[in-house]
DNA sequence: GTTAGCACTCGTTGCTTAAGAGTGCTAACT
DNA sequence: AGTTAGCACTCTTAAGCAACGAGTGCTAAC
């Protein structure tokens, strides 16, 4: 059943009213405050009327209005306008993630936090996904009488080296045939596959010298690999929910803190959202049913691709968050444009 | 004024009730619980005259009495003995942390994260501090045209290796001079003094392709050496704290929990800390007043020092918590005696 | 020095009452 | 038919109050 268009403009105000002060919307304060032209009386049959299509739901008899996460899903997907930011807001944007672009990880990680302050609510960052990346060269290079590094170069620019320590050393050239063998078998191929595939570990060779070698260089390979591939969480701003009155009763906030104690499930089900901007709403997250998550990709390079978002209660300014989100993955992808190849 | 044996074992079975419980404890119950042979009324004055010296307070007239900071201090040097641990014990310990045995910041992790397991705590720990490292020798490896990997190597045995991609590419002998060069000038010197000294920005030569090449790696060099002396902090079970009555209110958890936010603030005051297994309690750490720390230190290669601690309400089982973690930086030890040089 | 006895304090619990916000229904109005 | 006023009803919250209980502090006797 389609609604009205005055049951969207009463559910739009309900919502507003809603997220602005956290407390169940009665009618008679929506007919005062949003000049309907009609009784509150009016507003309470339509009020019913979109109780029982879902989009609103009743703490108890004789409380207001709250929206239901399908009335978010309807306000976010139609009824919502996407707020530009004004050209001061960018500005401050702009200038507080310039102040800190030195390393990588702290770069996208002071993000974070200005993510945080900005939107008072709890934010997270990811370190781009390598598993599409493919190798470019495989490098070994002797340091001195009993190390080897190990280079792991990707068609990305990234470069990642890991030193090795073995006993008895190996001259250039058996380093260089190894290399040369690792590369040409490799080359092309995504992290994943390399990893995935057998034939990490069937390389060998007929030559005994490069056999032990390769029994030496092997397990440090693959952990430079599974490094590469690993991807790095950063969460910002979590005792802001402490002032979200959704969260001020002990369970709620400790119920929403155990999201961050498991880590590796949080960064999986972050990891498998789409790209740009996705918004999921309450029930939509599993294991996460009171919250709502907004992510957005950024690109490194233009093609390493991390994550950025916020997390919070149900009852979020969907409009303004996402498009602030949206300016700072714009901002990001504009300071990674033309990022050297030094290592994370 | 000297404590009376008498009021020494009142002291300590008020403690030990208090620690159990956490409710104010009353002269009754001490009588009773505890066989003192002495009626409540005795025991009414003991600590009243307890409570005079500063080591009982009085949440309200008519409530029972909670051991001060003063009283927990008291057990902790003079009073509690060191339970050791049962074989059971032991063994479980040993058992959890074997199992996860891979990468060193792993490592540690999990044992932060069985050790907040076991106290019910939050817990953390610090990855060594290598300030006190020296340097053995740093060396530029040429990787492939516009690659140049910087390897700098501490006494420890730790290695560090970055890559840095350099316009036009220099001959293995001009790399090979700088390498002499710098290692000749920072070698046995702290990574701390060379990066506090002004010698790293002094350093130049007559050679012009030598002093642009200087140029370029600098600030690569001072980069990896700031990596090195990094160290990484990760705390396990915060959501543990929910749990404790201590922090039952919002506000409190809130004060506990912006402890972690300040991140940095919180490393610093741990690698403040003393070695061995070090306590502090309530009023002693300051800016958080309501908590006692316990820290150890642990050793890698017998000289590296990493921190391991817990942190929690000034109420907690001193006894038994630092015969744990006593236990775990032996452990850890015997884990980290004979590690390979492999970074991190 | 120890103890019993007792008045007193203070927090907790449970109960009642009143106020307030809001609904839902009905009947009247346009 | 849609809109509205009126009103009974529901439910939460806050306030007030009495009863209870745990515990102290003091005094006087042992």
């Amino acid at each position: 059943m389609k609604l009205s268009e005055r049951q969207l403009q009463i559910l739009q105000a309900i919502i507003y009213d809603y997220v602005e002060n956290a407390e169940p919307v009665g009618s008679r304060s929506i007919a005062k405050k949003y000049d309907f032209g009609v009784s509150p009386a009016t507003i309470r049959n339509e009020m019913s009327d979109l109780e029982d299509m879902g989009y609103l739901t009743h703490p108890h008899t004789s409380a207001g209005r709250v929206p239901s996460d399908k009335a978010y899903r309807l306000y976010v997907d139609d009824l919502m306008q996407k707020r530009s930011l004004s050209a001061k807001e960018k500005r401050f944007i702009n200038e507080r993630l310039a102040a800190n672009r030195d390393e990588f990880d702290q770069t996208i990680r002071h993000a974070a936090k200005l993510l945080s302050e900005i939107t008072q609510l709890t934010s997270f960052v990811m370190t781009p996904t390598t598993n599409q990346d493919t190798i470019s060269f495989v490098k070994l290079l002797p340091a001195d009488e009993e190390t080897v590094i190990l280079m792991i170069v990707g068609d990305s620019g990234r470069i990642m080296n890991t030193s090795l320590r073995i006993d008895n050393s190996y001259s250039k050239d058996v380093l260089d045939i190894l290399s040369k063998n690792i590369t040409v078998n490799y080359k092309g191929r995504t992290l994943d596959e390399v990893l995935q595939s057998e034939i990490v570990k069937e390389a060998s060779s007929d030559i005994e010298t490069l056999n032990s070698l390769i029994g030496k260089v092997r397990p440090t390979f693959i952990k430079t690999l599974e490094d590469m591939l690993d991807v790095n969480l950063y969460m910002e701003g979590m005792t802001n929910i402490f002032d979200i009155p959704e969260y001020s009763s002990i369970d709620k906030a400790k119920a929403f803190l155990e999201i961050f104690s498991k880590r590796e499930e949080f960064t999986r089900k972050i990891l498998e959202r789409g790209d740009g901007v996705v918004v999921t709403i309450g029930d939509e997250n599993d294991s996460m049913e009171d919250c709502s998550l907004i992510t957005a990709t950024y690109h490194v390079d233009g093609k390493l691709v991390g994550k950025i978002g916020v997390i919070g209660p149900t009852r979020m300014k969907y409009d303004e968050i996402t498009s602030i989100i949206e300016y700072f993955t714009k901002n990001l992808n504009e300071t990674f444009k033309l990022t050297d190849g030094k290592d994370k």
